[in-house]
DNA sequence: GTAGGACCGATGTCCACGAC
DNA sequence: GTCGTGGACATCGGTCCTAC
């Protein structure tokens, strides 16, 4: 098929035989003309070659430089592109999330109305549970048997109705809850405390030969329920100490959880040690964390070392390396420092101690947090200590590190008992916290003088964090904590255009036409909070966790590994125990190599040049690098600025 | 005495900046 | 645009220190 495309080649071509073509016709020419030798023609001919050759060389060259001239162009355009695109998709990247996050939150409101719309429908209800069905009975005479045993006013003033809720498949014997519907939310309230106080219903007081109980509950809706049976399993396995509803809503109350180890610096392996704690605590159900021997100096802020969603108090030494304490507690908990030493130079090597004070249950709680130097004895600080601290509080609680082996007979071990009985002060546990090579020893304690507290002491061994074990108890506090929500207002992404409407639609003429200026102050707040509240609206956000994306399969399968090779060198016999120990040496080295190496593959991804700036300098401050903008003191008068 | 971690100095690399 | 310079920073190896 002919087509009109010249190609480079083909314009070549026609211009190479052209060019002959004239030669040629020359020569034959001249040759006829002037009869001119052979040895003249081949000498033109050469000539003409040579021209000719220059000229395709020209011809390359610019050629060449034409290709290079585009492809560079080509290349500008295709980074240009790049750029373009890696931009595009960090912009709609943080716009994703961000729709996300509101999605979340209007998905959350939407949930809780409907529940709450459930609730409202099944608050003037109640479920009984535990009651044999009979083909002859009368729901409506059970109720009343049951209200006078509960010694309530007569059943009929207060019900509707009461029947089974299954009864189409029922035959004697089967046990299925009985619904009761109460004419008032408030009768129903009053039936419901009632038995709440009571607590003893049983069938025998329903004319039934058998002590089995009789429960009453409120008519939860399907997701109260559903949450209902999650806490139930919970309790079951003792992370919860009680479940109950109120109003249609699931309340559970959970123990406060301690725990204590020596860290021999927190922050050590570049923040390895303090992303496993991270890890840990997010991972398990910790209220508040202590750890000794901290290693913590004063070029490491709180925002470095902090862990999502707790606060941090701690007691840095100062005149040397080591040493020092810092206790993790829920953010969510009331907590004051009693008393630090101070770590100077004139306390050096002396032991060191943190005191905080917890407002548990309506209880002021004192914890003691102690690290006791090697080859210093704590006994007489602590008498001293323990004599002006402990006359204000009920329930006391010394953790640390004491570096006294109590499974071993010695002076100092004696003194520090004779100390802790003068104060019917009690150490928990007796299994050695502390493993080299060489052998064992319980250096880290938690000591009460409330015993009655302590629902649950253990100790777990953490090769991620020391040598030592993790100490850990469960206290009997409610330790129940609300969802953090954070309200607030966007003052900074906002439409500029409706709040000037807003503030023009405000009436005016009505606020000039008042007369009392009192009136007139009460008209303009109350316009200006409706021009606020309509431009400004308040927000919620759900603080999350945020991921460790560093922390992957392959860092989690290494500690893992190590940790098994830890317990292993732990229980091996004394023949393998050095094998053990060398193999749990290389693992454990292989850990912080793995951990490592994600770190920087991490943040290589997560911190490259090219991500938009302001993207960056984010996940730069999210690192917890750079000023604290909550610590930035407020250099404004609130008087000036009200 | 040993293990583990901090500290310190030497060295190399990268990058911003200014001169040409 | 290229080159030189200086500062900041990372890395490495040795040493010191602390805890046990």
């Amino acid at each position: 098929m002919a087509t009109n495309t010249t190609t480079v080649d083909d314009t070549n071509n026609n211009k190479q035989s052209s060019f002959v073509q004239g030669c040629q016709s020359s020569i034959d020419g001249r040759i006829g003309e002037n009869s001119m030798t052979l040895d003249i023609a081949v000498r033109m001919l050469m000539m003409q070659f040579t021209e000719m050759k220059l000229m395709l060389e020209t011809f390359r060259n610019d050629f060449n430089r034409k290709i290079d001239t585009i492809k560079s162009e080509l290349q500008g355009k295709v980074s240009g592109l790049q750029s373009d695109i890696t931009t595009l998709k960090a912009e709609y990247e943080g716009k994703f999330v961000n729709q996300d996050a509101t999605l979340g939150q209007i998905n959350h409101r939407v949930n809780h109305l409907h529940l709450n719309i459930d609730a409202l429908e099944n608050q003037k209800e109640l479920i009984i549970s535990g009651v044999p069905f009979a083909s002859d009975e009368d729901p409506d005479a059970l109720f009343a048997t049951i209200c006078r045993q509960l010694e309530c006013s007569g059943g009929e003033e207060l019900l509707t109705s009461t029947r089974r809720i299954h009864v189409n498949r029922l035959k004697d014997g089967d046990v299925s809850p009985l619904l009761v519907e109460f004419a008032l939310k408030t009768t129903r309230d009053r039936f419901y405390s009632t038995y709440l106080r009571r607590r003893d219903l049983k069938l025998r007081h329903l004319g039934m030969p058998s002590d089995r109980r009789v429960f009453i509950n409120e008519n939860l809706n399907a997701g109260a329920r559903e949450v209902k049976k999650a806490a139930l399993l919970l309790k079951k396995v003792g992370k919860l100490t009680s479940v109950f509803t109120k109003g249609g809503i699931v309340h559970v109350k959970r123990r406060l959880n301690i725990c204590h180890g020596n860290s021999q610096s927190l922050c050590a392996r570049k923040n390895s040690k303090l992303e496993e704690v991270r890890a840990v605590l997010s991972s398990h159900i910790v209220d508040i964390a202590c750890f000794t021997e901290s290693w913590l100096t004063a070029s490491r802020n709180n925002r470095s070392i902090g862990v999502q969603g707790y606060s941090v108090v701690r007691n840095d030494r100062v005149y040397k390396r080591g040493g020092g304490i810092a206790v993790y507690y829920r953010d969510t908990m009331s907590c004051t420092k009693i008393f630090n030493t101070e770590l100077t130079t004139e306390s050096a090597d002396k032991t060191e101690c943190l005191a905080l004070e917890f407002r548990l249950n309506g209880f002021k709680v004192l914890l003691l947090v102690v690290y006791n130097p090697p080859d210093n004895n704590c006994a007489s600080f602590l008498e001293e200590k323990l004599t002006s601290l402990t006359l204000h509080y009920e329930s006391v609680f010394l953790v640390g590190d004491f570096n006294t082996d109590l499974l071993q007979a010695s002076n100092k071990r004696t003194l520090l008992l004779s100390a802790f009985e003068s104060f019917s002060l009690v150490p928990y546990g007796c299994e050695p916290t502390h493993y080299h090579d060489t052998g064992c020893s319980q250096l880290d304690l938690l000591v009460t003088n409330d015993r009655d507290k302590i629902l649950r002491f253990g100790q777990v061994d953490f090769p991620g964090l020391s040598q030592h074990d993790l100490i850990y108890a469960s206290l009997d506090f409610d330790a129940t904590q609300t969802p953090t929500v954070n309200n607030y207002r966007d003052y900074v992404h906002f439409d500029a255009d409706a709040l000037k409407t807003a503030t023009i639609s405000i009436p005016w003429r009505n606020f000039y036409a008042i007369s009392d200026p009192n009136h007139s102050l009460e008209f303009f707040t109350e316009q200006l909070k409706i021009v606020h509240d309509t431009c400004f609206p308040l927000r919620t956000s759900s603080r999350r966790n945020a991921s460790n994306r560093w922390f992957t399969g392959d860092v989690q399968r290494a500690i893992l590994e190590r940790d098994l090779a830890y317990k292993d060198w732990r229980t091996a016999a004394p023949d393998v125990k050095d094998l053990k120990r060398h193999t749990y040496k290389t693992l454990r080295n292989r850990a912080n190599s793995v951990i490592e190496r994600a770190k920087k593959t991490f943040l290589g991804g997560h911190l490259d040049a090219n991500i938009p700036s302001k993207l960056l300098w984010t996940r730069v401050k999210n690192l917890g690098v750079g000023k604290d903008k909550s610590s930035q003191p407020c250099d404004h008068d609130p008087d000036e600025v009200n």
